[in-house]
This record gives C-alpha cells, structure tokens and sequence, in this order.
DNA sequence: GCGCATCGCTTAATCGTTTTCGTATTATCA
DNA sequence: TGATAATACGAAAACGATTAAGCGATGCGC
C-alpha cells in the first residue's frame, strides 16, 4: 500500500505538497504537481479511504435501508429496480453503496442508527422497511441526510410514487375500455394503499361508477393464492365484475390462474389489470395491462435528492417528490362497448372458441 | 459524536484504558471496566469505523461485484435471491455489504482494485460480470480474499451451482415422462452454457437418445423475443420435437407465447422446461418445470467461504464448491407414455378441447 | 531601496483509534 | 524484610490523510 509518505519521499517533497497536488490546490507549483502526479500513477497510489474519512468527516458512502422480516427487498423486482437505478445515480456521483443493518457480530445488536454513524454514512436512502418501527424513526431523526421511498416522515425528503394518479389512470382506462362493473383487490394495509383505495372510490365517483361492497376484496401484496382465493369469490358472485384490479402484478396472475381455473380467459370472458409493471407481465400471455410504476425514474430521483441533501445542505428544499407512472397497455383488458369489435372477439375469431 | 476521549474525561481514565475496557482486553480491573462500559453506553458512544479501519486494516466490510453492461443483476431474479443469501450470511457474521464499481467522480474512473483497495474491503465477491474483462482478472489477483460465482479462475474460491448434473437431471426427466424428441435451445457461449450443453450431449448419449442437430438452437439468456423465434422454428420442423428444454424461465415463457400463438397448448401439445426456478415461474399456469437452482444456499457458501478466507487465511482450503439444484416439478411437461393416462389428457377432458 | 503581495512549499497539529512499552501499586514468597 | 511477580493503568507513537499557519524568495510599485 503506498502511501503519500512514500510519493513524497520518492518526489523529495513534504507529504503536504503531495496531498495538495493529488487534490489539485491552487498553491503548487505546476511543474511540481506533475511531477508528483506522475509519480503517484507510476507507484500505483490510491487513496486510503479511511484516513480521508477520518480527517474529513466525509465517507463518500450512502447507506441503503433494505430490509423487510421475511425476505429482503432485493427479491421483489419494484424495489431491486428502484434500487438499481439509485445505485447507478450515486455512483455516478463517486458514491458508494452499502446497506445499512443491525447485526453486530462483535459487540451485539446495534440500532440502525449506531450502525449509520459508526460507518460515518454522508446520508441515507430508506427504501424498504417496516417504516412503523420506533427504530426507523430514531434513525430519520438521527441528523444524517435521508431520502425515504414511498413514505413519508415529518421532515423528511420523500420520494412517491403516484398512487392516487395511477389508480385513477388506471380506473379510468378500464372505465374508457366499457368496463362498468370494476372490482378492486387491494393489498394489505399501508399508507400506500390507502392512496390507491381511496383514489380508487373518488374516480369510481367521478366516473359516476357505483361500487358495491362486494367488490372490494383485501389480499395481502403479492400473495397468488390468496389472489386465487378472492378472484374465485368475486367469480362465484351472482353478479361478478368484468374486470378486477388487483394490488399487484403477482397478485394479478394469481387472478390470472383461478379464471384459468374456472375455464374462463383473459381477456374473453374477464379483464385484469395489475399494478407495477413488472418485467415478467410484459413477457406472458396475455400481457399484463398495469399500472407501470417508473422505477427508474424513482430511483434517480432518490438518488439525486440524496447527492443535493449531502452537499448543498443549506438550500436543498426539504421536499416530497412525486413520480408519475403510466398505464402500460398489455392486453388483459378488453374493448367491451356495445357492439365493438373488440380484440375479445378478434381473438375467439382467431383462436377459435370454447368453453361456455 | 462522542468519542473515547470524551470517555476517558468523564471516567478520569485515560483512553487506552477505554479503547482496552471497550474490546474487553484482559489487563483492566473490572471495576474500571464496568465503570467506563456504562459511561459509553450512557454517552451514546459508538466507535467510529474509520478510525478503527485506519488503525487495525480491517474494515468488515466486503465488496460485491455485481455490475453487467447493460443491467446490473440486481434486476436478475437468480442473482438477487444470491444476493440476499449472501447478504444475510455476511451480515451475521458482523460484516457489511457494499457494492464495488468504478466511478470516482472526483479523480476519474478508477479500476476495480483501486477501488476494493481504496475502500479497504477485507475480501469480495464476485457475483454477477463480465468474468473474461481484463480488469476483473486484475482483480482477482489483487490479493484480496475472493470468492467467485458461477465462474473459475485459477487459485481462487469459487462457488458453482452443479450445471451438469442439472442438466442431467432434467434431461432425465423429461424422458423418464416419456419424452425421445428432445430440443434444447442453449443460452449465448459461457463456462455456464457450455457445461449445461455437454451435459446435455452426454445424457442424450446415456439415455440413447439422439438428438438431430436441428434440435439445438441458441437464443441469449432471458431474451424471450429470440425465444420466441426459435421455438417457432422448432415447431416448424418436418418433426417437431415434443419437448423444448429452454436457456431459462424467462426464455421458456417465450416459448410458451410461441406455442400459444401457434394455437397449442403447454403441456398438451408440446412440453416445455426452463432452468433455474425464478419465483413467478411457480405462480404461472401452467407452472414451469424448471431446474430449480439452490439461491439461498448458493449465497450462503459464497458468505461463509468467504468469511472464511479473511478470518482464517492459513487454514482455509482454496476449493471450488458445488451446490446441487433439483428438477422443480410443475405441470409444463407432459407425461406422453403410451397409453399413459396423463396430466394433457386429463386436462383436456375437464376443460374440453378446442384448436388443433 | 523599501514595503508588500504573491507564489510555492514546509511544519505541525489533528481526526479517533490501537498497541507497545513502561511504571506504579499491590500481592506473593522465601 | 526484601526480591519478585502479577495487576492495573498511562504515555506516546502510529495508521494515512488534510489543512491552517508560517516562511523564504521573487516581483512590483513608488
């Protein structure tokens, strides 16, 4: 590991002049500068992170929060996205990435926040979590520079995704296909759905859409078989929807299974729309038509607001940045006006029909 | 951020004595050592890792390799669910994770060892590149413990999901459900493919199966376009094969659009098997029968083997470990013995039958 | 020729730890 | 009692960088 002692040494000058050229100070010689410069490549030298650290209070490293009970956020492909667009950001800003957690080997469980400071973090990205736990709270209030995905705090920078927007994207797209009688699946509990819940009866009112009680159904987020399960209860209602929203895209093809189930398809007989837009529901038949949440937009924008927070903490807005997402188009929601030659029908058409 | 020194004041002891009563060395009294234990936990006291890093070259914290061209395999099911594994391993152990890469906004784009080097990473892990790049064969002969994915170099750990036996056990199989015609369409040329598609040659040989050249195409992993074509190609053939065996599941559903499209019907008509088991392939009618590979086990080898290698660099072996996946039995492959009363048939009866 | 900036470099302190070596105190034992 | 050993603690150097302050040399205006 060569050192700036051994540059200095080698370019007979103080380990001060070496540190000013590498950082390119105004008060070195040009000649000198190179000289050192040209040694310090030739030696092979790179900074020792943790001295610079040390003096300067700065780790050029963000820490990521990215942890759920059962499995890690890394699995579910909304967050891993968002997470491969935030890393992308910051790197490209010389920062690194490492995530943030509890365990202690040597000295036992620590806080987040422990953990945060001991690692001397510029600042943090929340991006998954169980954001009731007193822990995550103590840790936004620790004083480091923080940007939260989909949650907001008192305080804190937030980055959202637009759920109210979407789900009345989303419902009114239904609605323009002729869809009239809508179910809605929502997830388990969150401030995230209750965004999309209650954007979802305020469009429903705008459209002049009566929902009845039935129609709204609850399955935990990205669950298929309790998906299965309420798909088949709406299936089974005297009067069953023409086309169901569910939480999410894995939820969706679990509605996908019990129509199959029930000898029904998608779209003939019944529409489904997801949320999230994951990469697999554009690669199965019949894509998924779903709200489309711009990961990578969400991402970057983490990821910039982070950078801004960390180095202009003065006049960087503390803020709630929302990010639109769009309905992408798959063709799991038919065409079902009057009369219409709808790609439903285009389909039996083709394929040629059977069942019911 | 209070700091040993404060400890010492606050204790009238000197901060040898704290640093020495902190790591719980032998030669402090243990009155002392209560006293000054309480103080820092009273104080909030945390030690700070730079410092510690600067002073001991060990830092806890390992690099993860995990950067494609054009994705990073954060968005790449196996390779997240690795991850995760990994993750976890590490984390218990009282080791953090930080992504490596090669930006330095400040001093220019700096190698991957410069940047492993600069960071102070007490071992890395290679997961997911471009293992043939130069710059990663520098790397690895950086000197740092390192353990790698999937891939082998000379003198260095590497951790392997068995391909060939995968293979192996695929292949037989499908022709234990009766399956002679037998396509494969491989994934682009790498150490991985390569294994699979010898494995794929050899078993066919075992198994007296002979498999025409026609049978064997390529298609880049998970690129369910190209897929897509392929199949259609087999299909095309004077005599279809009855069985497609896929680069993985992504691919596979390709192939599953493709047969759609012709109007068959998977496993019916033509049965079909992916490779690796990603989580939605489970959640799909009809599920996919796949390769499962073992993810979690996977990341946790590469951990412990790694943990191993910085903690205990005499003893530990430099080996290649190989981890077993097993044939994840869904209902995408058809059981077609003569007579046999199979799954396609029974299928058709209860849903009735249509095209073809 | 004198005062004063400017330039280019050095000295030395500092960040928060760890660790070696030394020393004062007490205990042990012949 | 005096020598020795064990115990408990402190002083100081070191890790590798940054940075404020200082200082000699040069150039310039008057």
């Amino acid at each position: 590991m060569v050192s700036m002692k051994d540059i200095s040494a080698v370019c007979g000058v103080s380990v001060a002049t070496v540190s000013k050229a590498l950082n390119d100070q105004s008060d070195i010689g040009k000649e000198t500068k190179r000289r050192i410069r040209q040694a310090a490549e030739e030696m092979g030298y790179f900074p020792n992170t943790a001295a610079k650290m040390l003096k300067t209070n700065r780790s050029y490293n963000v820490g990521v929060l990215f942890n759920h009970e059962d499995y890690s956020g890394l699995t579910h492909d909304y967050y891993a996205f968002v997470l491969d667009s935030l890393k992308r950001t910051v790197e490209e800003k010389g920062y690194d990435i490492t995530f943030i957690n509890t365990y202690k080997a040597r000295t036992g469980r620590t806080s987040y926040l422990e953990h945060c400071r001991s690692r001397g973090f510029d600042g943090i990205a929340i991006v998954c979590t169980d954001f009731y736990s007193p822990e995550i709270l103590q840790l936004v209030m620790g004083g480091i520079p923080t940007v939260t995905l989909d949650h907001l705090f008192n305080n804190v920078c937030a980055v959202m995704s637009n759920n109210v927007k979407g789900m009345e994207d989303l419902l009114t797209y239904v609605y323009n296909k002729g869809h009239r009688k809508v179910a809605y699946i929502h997830g388990a509990d969150s401030a995230v759905t209750q965004s999309r819940l209650a954007s979802f009866y305020r469009t429903a009112g705008q459209l002049g859409l009566s929902i009845p009680d039935e129609y709204i159904r609850m399955s935990p987020y990205r669950d298929t078989k309790s998906a299965y399960r309420e798909t088949m209860w709406l299936l089974n209602l005297k009067e069953p929807p023409t086309c169901i929203l569910y939480p999410d895209d894995f939820s969706a093809f679990g509605g996908y299974n019990a129509i199959q189930a029930r000898g029904l398809r998608v779209p003939d007989d019944i529409s489904v729309a997801g949320y999230d837009g994951i990469r697999i529901a554009r690669h199965i038949e019949p894509t998924l038509t779903t709200l489309r949440q711009d990961t990578a937009e969400l991402g970057r924008r983490v990821g910039e607001k982070l950078i801004n927070l960390i180095e202009h903490p003065k006049t960087t807005l503390i803020e709630t940045i929302v990010v639109e997402g769009h309905v992408f188009e798959g063709n799991s929601v038919a065409d079902i006006h009057e009369g219409a030659e709808d790609t439903a029908a285009k389909r039996r058409k083709h394929v040629g029909t059977d069942s019911i």
